[in-house]
DNA sequence: CTGAAAGCGCTTACAG
DNA sequence: CTGAAAGCGCTTACAG
C-alpha cells in the first residue's frame, strides 16, 4: 500500500502539517525535524499524492489543447512542438481532436473543465463561424488562460502568420510570372485571411476578381484535405472557366489539386500553375516540388507556450490580449514554374 | 467561479449524495428528482471535479501515451484515433511524443508515473533494442497495465499487425512482376518483420539476399523518414549494384526514394518499382500513386484500448499477454508497375 | 517552530 | 428513495 502524509507523521512522531513543510520545503522547520522526516519519507518511500494536491492548490499542471486532427502534419507537429516544451515548464499537454463535429466539440469542452486544465490552447475550432464563437465564449465567460493560433475574438490572445501578407505576396509571385487568371481553394479550418489576401493581390493588380474561379470552404463537410483540393479542381475545371494557376489553403489541398490536373491530361506547372500553404515535409518531395510558404511551427509553439505559462503563473499581472504575429516565408520550388 | 456538487444540491434543494447518485447515473434515485438535479446541472454548467474524484477512487482515467513523433501521419493518425475512443471509455489521453532521444524518453517514463496514470500506450520506441527492452521493463516493473504496439517483450501484451506476411506479400507481388533484384530500405522504428518478410521471400523463392541491397536502418538517427528515404535510394544507386525494384518500410520513406531516382533521371516504375507500407493519404495522391500495404488503424487503435480498458477495469481477471494480430492489406498501384 | 483543525470536492456506507 | 456524516490525502491559516 501506498505510504500516505499519516504514516510518516505517525513513524516521525510528528504532525501532518509538519510532515507537509518539509515536503515543501517550507524553512519554518527546524533542521532535526526535518532531517528526521526526511529519513522516514524515504524509508517509506513516500511521494505526496498529486491529485490531493491538485485538489487543493486548484492547479492540475495540465494545459488542454483543442485540434481538429492528429493525423495531418501542420497540426501534428503544432502538437508536438507543444507538448515537448510545456514538459519544460513541467506541464502536461491533454490534446483533444475534435474532428470537426459539434457533438465532439462539446464533449472535449466538457473533458476540458473536469480535468481542471490550467489553461488553453486553441489550434484551430471547425464547427463554422457561430459555434466557433459559442465555443470560444463558453471558454472566455470560464476564465481559463487562453491562447489561440486564430483569432476568434478580440479578447483572445492569438499567435499566428501574417497570412493575409503571405498569400498577397503568393498572388504577387503568380502575377509576376504572367498569369492573370488564378484560381483559389480554401476551407474554413485555415481561415478567412489567405482568401482575403488573395483577394487583395488580385484588386491591387487590377485584376478582377471572378467568384467563379475561387472555392472558399467556409461550408464544406470534409475529411480529408487532400480529397477535397482534388474534387474542389475537377470542379473548377469542369465549370470551363479559363484559368492558368492556383493558390490553396494549404499544402494537401494543393497537392490533391495536382493529382487532379495530372489525373485530367494537364501539367503542372505548364498548364496550371499551382501554390501551396504550410510548407509541410511532402511539399519539398512531391513532383513537382510544391511551391508554398513555410510557417515557423516551433517558434510559434514556443510563443504560444510561454505567454499561456506566463498567464497562468502571473495572474495578477494585466494580460493584454495581445496578438503575436509570425512573418511567413514563401518557398518558391517546381509547382508554380518560376525559374529556379 | 465553478459550480461545485455543493451549489448544484442546495440550488436542487437535495443532498449532495444525491447529486452524486445523479452524476453517477445510480438507479436509486427518484425520477422527478434526478430530472430536477439534472436540470440544475445543466443550469450551473456544473461538472464534477476529476481531481476530487480521483483521490477517492484512486484512479485518474488518464491513460499514457509514448510515441516518437506526432509529425506523421501514421502516429497522429493513431494518437488520434486511440484519443476519441478512449474519450467514450471517460479516459484521457497523455501523449508523450520522445523524438528518439534517451534523455527525453527518461523524462516521459517519470512524467507517467508522477501523473499516476492508469495505463500505457506504446506506440513505438526509438532508442535501440537494449535501451527499449530497459524502458519497457521499467514499465512492467511498476505493475502497470499496458498494451504495446510492438512486441518488445514477451510478458507484454501487444497489438499489430502480420507485418512479415504482409511484406512477403509485396516481394511476392514485386517477383510476379518479374523482379529478381530487389532493395530494401527500412527503419529500427518499423521493426524488423518487414526485413524478415522481404528476405523470406527472397529466400522462398530462390533468389539469393544481396546485403548490398539492403539498408536496414536499425543503426541509423533520422529526423525525417522521407529525406532518409532520399538519401537511402541515392546511396543504394552510387553503389552501382543494379536493382530494379525497392520495398521501402513505410510510404514516406518510399516517398523520398521516388523522388530520389526521379531526380536521378529514372522513372518510377519502368525503372524502378517501389513498394511503400502503410497506405497514408498522401499514398494514392502522389505520383505515382504508391503501391503499399494498408493498416487497419482504427480497428488496431480500437483494439488496444479495449484490451487496455479491460486490464484497468478488470483487475482480477487473469490477464494473458496476449498478441492480437491485424491482416494487412496490399494495395496495388502505380508505383510497382503492375497492370491496374 | 509545531500541532489541532478546517476544508478542498467528491464517494460511499449507513441510518431513516 | 434521501440525507447526514465520515473520509480520501493533502495544504493552510491559526493558535500555542
Amino acid at each position: 500500500m501506498k505510504a500516505t502524509i499519516k504514516d510518516v507523521a505517525r513513524e516521525a512522531k510528528v504532525s501532518i502539517a509538519t510532515v507537509s513543510n518539509v515536503i515543501n520545503g517550507k524553512d519554518i522547520v527546524k533542521k532535526e525535524t526535518r532531517e528526521k522526516v526526511t529519513r522516514v519519507i524515504e524509508k517509506l518511500n513516500y511521494v505526496p499524492d498529486q491529485a490531493a494536491r491538485t485538489m487543493i492548490r486548484k492547479k492540475t499542471n495540465t494545459i488542454g489543447m483543442v485540434v481538429p486532427s492528429l493525423s495531418n502534419e501542420f497540426w501534428g507537429s503544432l502538437a508536438g512542438n507543444i507538448q515537448r516544451q510545456l514538459l519544460n515548464f513541467g506541464y502536461t499537454l491533454l490534446i483533444l481532436t475534435t474532428e470537426s463535429d459539434p457533438k465532439v466539440e462539446q464533449i472535449s469542452l466538457n473533458t476540458l473543465k473536469e480535468r481542471n486544465v490550467d489553461g488553453v490552447i486553441i489550434a484551430s475550432l471547425g464547427l463554422g463561424s457561430k459555434a466557433d464563437k459559442r465555443y470560444v465564449e463558453a471558454l472566455l465567460e470560464w476564465g481559463i488562460p487562453l491562447v489561440s493560433f486564430h483569432p476568434y475574438e478580440k479578447k483572445l490572445t492569438t499567435v499566428w502568420g501574417d497570412y493575409m501578407a503571405s498569400s498577397m505576396e503568393v498572388v504577387d509571385h503568380l502575377i509576376s510570372l504572367g498569369h492573370t487568371k488564378i484560381a483559389y481553394i480554401g476551407s474554413y479550418l485555415s481561415g478567412i485571411e489567405r482568401e482575403l489576401g488573395y483577394r487583395n493581390s488580385l484588386m491591387l493588380n487590377r485584376i478582377p476578381v471572378d467568384e467563379r474561379l475561387m472555392i472558399s470552404g467556409q461550408e464544406e463537410k470534409f475529411e480529408f484535405f487532400s480529397q477535397y483540393g482534388y474534387d474542389c479542381a475537377k470542379k473548377l475545371c469542369k465549370d470551363n472557366v479559363e484559368f492558368t494557376a492556383i493558390f490553396c489553403s494549404n499544402d494537401l489541398i494543393a497537392i490533391g489539386a495536382i493529382k487532379a490536373f495530372e489525373d485530367m491530361g494537364m501539367h503542372v506547372p505548364t498548364d496550371k500553375a499551382v501554390v501551396g500553404f504550410d510548407d509541410i515535409n511532402m511539399a519539398s518531395l512531391y513532383r513537382p516540388a510544391l511551391t508554398t510558404v513555410r510557417q515557423p511551427i516551433t517558434e510559434m509553439a514556443s510563443s504560444a507556450v510561454t505567454i499561456l505559462i506566463e498567464q497562468i503563473e502571473k495572474p495578477d499581472t494585466d494580460h493584454f490580449a495581445k496578438t503575436v504575429t509570425f512573418p511567413m516565408k514563401l518557398i518558391i520550388r517546381e509547382s508554380s514554374g518560376a525559374q529556379i
